[in-house]
DNA sequence: AGCACGCCGACT
DNA sequence: GTCGGCGTGCTC
């Protein structure tokens, strides 16, 4: 007999540790390592996971509860990816529960629901005979209720086991007595873990007799069984593609579900019912791709990923290579090479729903060897593409950044395309970062990683160039040059101010105007993008500068124009859109921000007859729309595509020579570090939409603040230029590259309480690293460092009417920062329980919010 | 997180 | 005298 080590689906501090449990004689075969099952916990049953095996030793044992119930006969998690879920709770500071559960389909997340089966104060005697005098006299009760409560007995005794939100449905009056039935032991409760959803089955058709039987069989068919006989031969004919749907048989030989039974009844052919894979591409056609032959500097780069592939040896590559580079080619062809070598392979992209093209092109190379891990898939299809993983039916998974854990048994490759996007970071616990997830999980199988990128991430980059980090040091690969061969596009930088100065009030230059004009002309294609992070159209009042804000978070509603309405992005409060200003009655309230309908409006007034494409959240919300839209886009229905940042990703359009941004800068005066960096990035990327292939392209850049660094060496094309220059900034002011940062945010409804405590907490966490010698040392150019800043009120200082606070930790080197930070806020355990304060960390934070 | 146990107010 | 309010503490 062995002891299960559980981590049970409770994710709070007190309980994030496994509990022990027998393993019962029956499921000793089945109880592996990644198993899930349901167990007694406390008074009630929950869902957990068997994270280690070990030998009873004896006295303990009989305390011990056994196992209840094994949830899966394929365990969901394997025994890497259980170790995986440890480092991410110890790297991520999270519960170990979040951590296991975030790599399994929330299909998988069940839920005890109870049931009421018949207990043995009847002792099994059928209800007629023996029991009404003794049910009666168990309570003692008389006439009125009676009925009910045979009536109640019976059904539970007719369907053996009923879940008790049924009964209550059924009997919805009578909570008392049921109650009162449980504790007299007429009735019984028990508790087993439910999934969210079940497979799907369909009703297929298969041989119940051999080959040679059946044929035999048709041969000798009674004459007057005509349809049934066309169904058997077909059945024949199709023998290798059993069980077939029956559906599929009635419909190709235009027979009834009748004429089918009758052949069952004849004990030819048996219906079952058989588990199905929801496929979300069913019915699309993919164009199949044959490998391209590679330009020279793209074979260099395949050589080197491949030379470390071939070897089985855990390496991280970042590969550098501009817009148009053909780095997807690279990748497709590194792949195939890790299929031949019987290996899994995982692409990761930043949000699978905006580059369905990079679906496409991986569709079109392994086809039904891919499964896709969509955000927008229902959670079912989510399940079922996961499945087709996990039971080694596709060698590749493709998906945004919880496909990092897609689970593969003999893993050799992991891409990253678009390596420096915030999406990879996920902003929920457990707050992990994909990119070090990914390197974690090729170190366990000596995996390759790929990370690809026209502008990496500083740290990679700097972690690469360096090559001093010890976490991971990526080699550095370089794609220079387009495939191609064309030239990557113009940039032209346009002074708004000075259109200002000219008289030019619109949101269009003169140039820009002039270049849309052109293209609308000669039949070309315009992408226009409207940079609006940390951008949103509040409303102000003109008069008295009133802004409508939500009332439990401190932050300026969203004018949505659709349903008329302003809403908070945080708590989901919604209030109609005052038509004058709460504050003063005055008329002049306006709705601010440049959103993508006024620029349409615009477009509309100054091309009269334009036709224009808008892809922004009110347009995209849909599922399948975002591919409908560029659809659309790419078969010439439109002149322009006017967009939010979605526009700027993965898209290749051939007939677009032009693209427009509007607002280059409004994410420059963000206080965020990484400003200047998410600009360049932007920029980057949407002026490499432009002149992708024959036709030559041009960029312009609007902007109030040209002579910015990131904008101008955005406009050059040089990555390397924009580095340096910014790695200058993070030095002086140590940031990342230079160090690492833990977030560390408190709330509390209590303002004056929130800041006691915060305080508290940074004090410590000083005293703490003082003691260590650690503090203070960030300044000097030393190796280990370690400093706190704040507390201070965070950027959106109330959320759900609680204040919140914030202090920043910068670290590096050896000191175990994440381990002070996380033992200073257990430290305060009695504070928290007593006072309710919240504290959440952040290790690595992309959002400073 | 649940859920039970446990100790003090307004009701038949 | 009982129903029930939600504070506190535990769950293999």
């Amino acid at each position: 007999m062995e002891i299960a080590k559980v981590i049970v689906d409770v994710p709070v501090k007190q309980t994030d540790r496994p509990f022990d449990y027998l393993v019962p004689d029956s499921m000793k075969e089945w109880i592996e390592v990644g198993s899930r099952v349901g167990v007694p916990f406390g008074h009630r049953t929950v869902q957990g996971f068997v994270v280690d095996l070990v030998p009873r030793t004896g006295e303990e044992s009989f305390r011990l509860k056994p196992i209840q119930e094994l949830l899966d006969i394929v365990p969901p998690l394997s025994k890497d990816l259980v170790e995986l879920g440890e480092w991410m709770s110890d790297r991520y500071a999270s519960n170990r529960i979040l951590s296991l559960q975030v790599m399994v389909p929330t299909a998988l997340k069940g839920k005890a629901e109870r049931y009421i089966s018949l207990g043995d104060a009847l002792d099994g005697r059928a209800l007629d005979e023996a029991s009404k005098e003794e049910v009666l006299f168990v309570w003692g009760e008389e006439s009125a209720a009676e009925k009910v409560q045979q009536d109640i007995i019976r059904f539970v005794q007719n369907r053996g086991q009923v879940p008790l939100q049924q009964l209550s449905r059924k009997y919805p009056n009578h909570a008392a007595l049921i109650k009162k039935l449980l504790l007299s032991g007429v009735l019984l409760e028990s508790q087993a873990i439910k999934d969210k959803l079940n497979k799907k089955t369909m009703k297929s058709v298969q041989l119940a007799v051999d080959i040679a039987t059946a044929e035999e069989a048709l041969d000798s068919f009674p004459a007057k069984a005509q349809r049934q006989k066309e169904i058997l031969s077909f059945l024949l004919e199709m023998k290798d593609l059993l069980p077939m749907p029956l559906k599929e048989v009635l419909a190709t030989l235009q027979v009834s579900a009748a004429t089918v039974k009758g052949l069952e009844d004849k004990g030819l052919v048996v219906t079952e019912d058989v588990e199905v894979f929801r496929d979300p591409y069913q019915g699309r056609r993919f164009k199949p791709t044959e490998p391209l032959a590679l330009t020279e500097e793209q074979q260099g780069v395949f050589a080197s990923i491949n030379g470390r592939l071939q070897e089985h040896r855990h390496g991280v590559f970042l590969l550098h290579g501009v817009t148009g580079s053909g780095k997807t080619e690279v990748y497709l062809q590194t792949i195939q090479q890790c299929i031949n070598q019987d290996r899994q392979a995982i692409v990761l992209v930043p949000e699978i729903a905006l580059t369905p093209q990079m679906v496409e092109r991986f569709k079109g190379r392994f086809g039904d060897q891919v499964a896709v891990m969509h955000s927008r898939l229902s959670g079912g299809e989510r399940y079922d593409e996961w499945r087709k993983i996990r039971e080694g039916q596709v060698k590749v998974a493709i998906g945004a950044r919880s496909a990092v854990f897609a689970p593969f048994s003999r893993l050799g490759l992991i891409i990253m395309d678009e390596e420096h996007e915030t999406s990879y970071k996920q902003e929920e616990t457990p707050k992990y970062h994909a990119r070090d997830v990914a390197v974690k999980r090729a170190q366990q199988h000596q995996a390759v990683v790929v990370l690809g990128s026209a502008t990496p991430s500083l740290e990679s980059y700097y972690a690469a160039r360096s090559q001093s980090n010890d976490d991971f040091a990526p080699l550095l690969l370089e794609m220079p040059t387009r495939a191609l061969g064309n030239n990557l596009p113009t940039v032209r930088i346009i002074d708004m101010r000075e259109e200002l100065k000219d008289g030019n009030r619109s949101m269009f230059s003169r140039a820009l105007h002039k270049g849309i004009e052109e293209r609308v002309e000669r039949g070309e294609q315009t992408v226009l993008l409207l940079n609006r992070r940390g951008y949103s159209t509040f409303v102000m009042c003109r008069s008295c500068g009133y802004v409508a804000g939500c009332p439990e978070c401190d932050i300026s509603l969203t004018y949505h124009q659709r349903s008329n309405n302003l809403r908070c992005h945080y708590c989901g409060y919604a209030e109609a859109a005052p038509e004058t200003c709460p504050d003063c009655g005055s008329e002049h309230i306006r709705y601010f921000g440049t959103g993508t309908q006024r620029v349409e409006e615009e477009l509309a007034k100054l091309f009269p007859g334009i036709r224009v494409i808008r892809m922004d959240v009110d347009t995209t919300t849909e599922k399948g729309s975002h591919e409908k839209l560029l659809k659309q886009f790419r078969e010439k229905k439109a002149d322009v595509l006017l967009g939010t940042q979605m526009v700027a990703k993965g898209l290749d359009f051939p007939d677009v020579t032009l693209v427009g941004v509007i607002t280059a800068d409004s994410a420059l005066n963000l206080p965020d570090f990484r400003a200047a960096e998410k600009t360049f990035q932007l920029l980057t990327q949407v002026a490499g939409r432009a002149g992708r292939h024959q036709l030559p392209g041009e960029v312009f850049v609007q902007s109030y603040t040209p002579e910015h660094y990131s904008i101008g060496h955005a406009s050059q094309h040089d990555y390397v230029s924009f580095v340096r220059e910014e790695l200058l900034h993070r030095r002086t002011l140590q940031y990342p590259p230079y160090c690492r940062l833990i977030l560390v945010t408190f709330s509390h409804e209590q303002l004056p309480v929130l800041i006691r405590l915060a305080e508290n907490y940074t004090r410590l966490l000083k005293e703490k690293a003082n003691a260590a010698g650690w503090l203070g040392s960030l300044d000097r150019f030393s190796n280990d460092a370690f400093d706190v800043l704040g507390p201070v009120a965070s950027p959106i200082p109330r959320i759900k009417n609680r204040y919140r606070f914030q202090c920043m930790i910068k670290w590096r080197g050896d000191v175990d920062a994440i381990g002070l930070a996380l033992a200073t806020a257990r430290y305060m355990d009695d504070d928290v329980q007593a006072q309710k304060l919240l504290i959440s960390l952040d290790v690595d934070p992309q959002m400073l919010m």
